[in-house]
DNA sequence: TTTCATGTAACTTACAGTATTACATGAATT
DNA sequence: AATTCATGTAATACTGTAAGTTACATGAAA
């Protein structure tokens, strides 16, 4: 199965910009994740709308952070790239006729409703903040080391 | 984001084919499923690999359970079907150079790793036969239903 | 020998995330 | 005012995977 990553994507992109003094174009953002800057455009779009980012055109433009880093969770972000399912199993048939089939998704829907809940969960319990401070930790770890992809 | 419904669709037909006596076609399994033979057949031979269905070809041939509902439980045919990724969202680069990217990929990781392993417990305690029972009693509620499909 | 059913390869379809192109909009620089 | 830079966004193509389909080979029973 596939998997979406752009939640990946768009903490390596926030925090990026956390470490940069000033906006950062999707240009540069994009060479850091070896994407396109319409990719990076599309994914910051949905989190403006949620009030996390500000974006400016033209000369000195780009993209800056619009809140602290300790109040930005996880499950903020995964709200703002529009609440994509979390699961790659699902049921054949949403609502069955059948019986068995009923018997199945009610089974198989309390375990998936379980995973869902707790990995939202400890989405709620990361922030940003925490996040940033895992990397500078790395930082000292590995001095000298390049950060900036 | 699109999902695997093979673990639901394959008790699905597990399920039937414990309600009927005798060998079932996939003939006659795709048509409670509403789909092809063949991929009824391909999704049973990887549950023969693995010893949980029978199979025999010409004249009265077609599937047969191969172990009592209460040896099987959701994550044995999980694994049967090849252990698929349960978890829609992942990395964006599963071995980072970018110490940001690394931090990330740990911090979601954990988390990914505690909803899949819930996930997967939860499969272990569900058996065929749990199931069974909970669509025999779907039947009497509803007395008279038709559960062929 | 015919019929029935599985076994399996090859191909097509459907879908969503990702990538790319093209052009419009608007702000700062010159 | 013209140019440059950067976002905004529509349209399109690419990619991987589950699902569906076609075609034919294999083997067992009638």
């Amino acid at each position: 199965m596939k998997r979406d990553s752009r939640l990946s994507g768009v903490l390596h992109v926030l925090l990026h910009m956390a470490e940069i003094d000033g906006p950062a174009t999707s240009e540069s953002l994009a060479d850091m994740m070896q994407t396109n800057p319409v990719v990076i455009r599309r994914i910051l779009a949905g989190l403006r709308n949620q009030g996390l980012v500000r974006s400016e055109k033209g000369h000195g433009g780009g993209w800056r952070l619009a809140k602290d880093l300790e109040s930005v969770t996880l499950y903020d972000i995964h709200i703002a790239l529009g609440s994509p399912g979390v699961l790659a199993l699902g049921h054949r048939t949403e609502a069955p006729g059948c019986l068995i089939e009923q018997a199945v998704n009610n089974a198989m829907g309390e375990a998936f409703n379980a995973a869902e809940a707790l990995l939202l969960a400890r989405f709620r319990e990361i922030t940003l903040a925490s996040l940033s401070r895992d990397f500078h930790q790395r930082m000292q770890v590995c001095t000298g080391s390049d950060h900036t992809s």
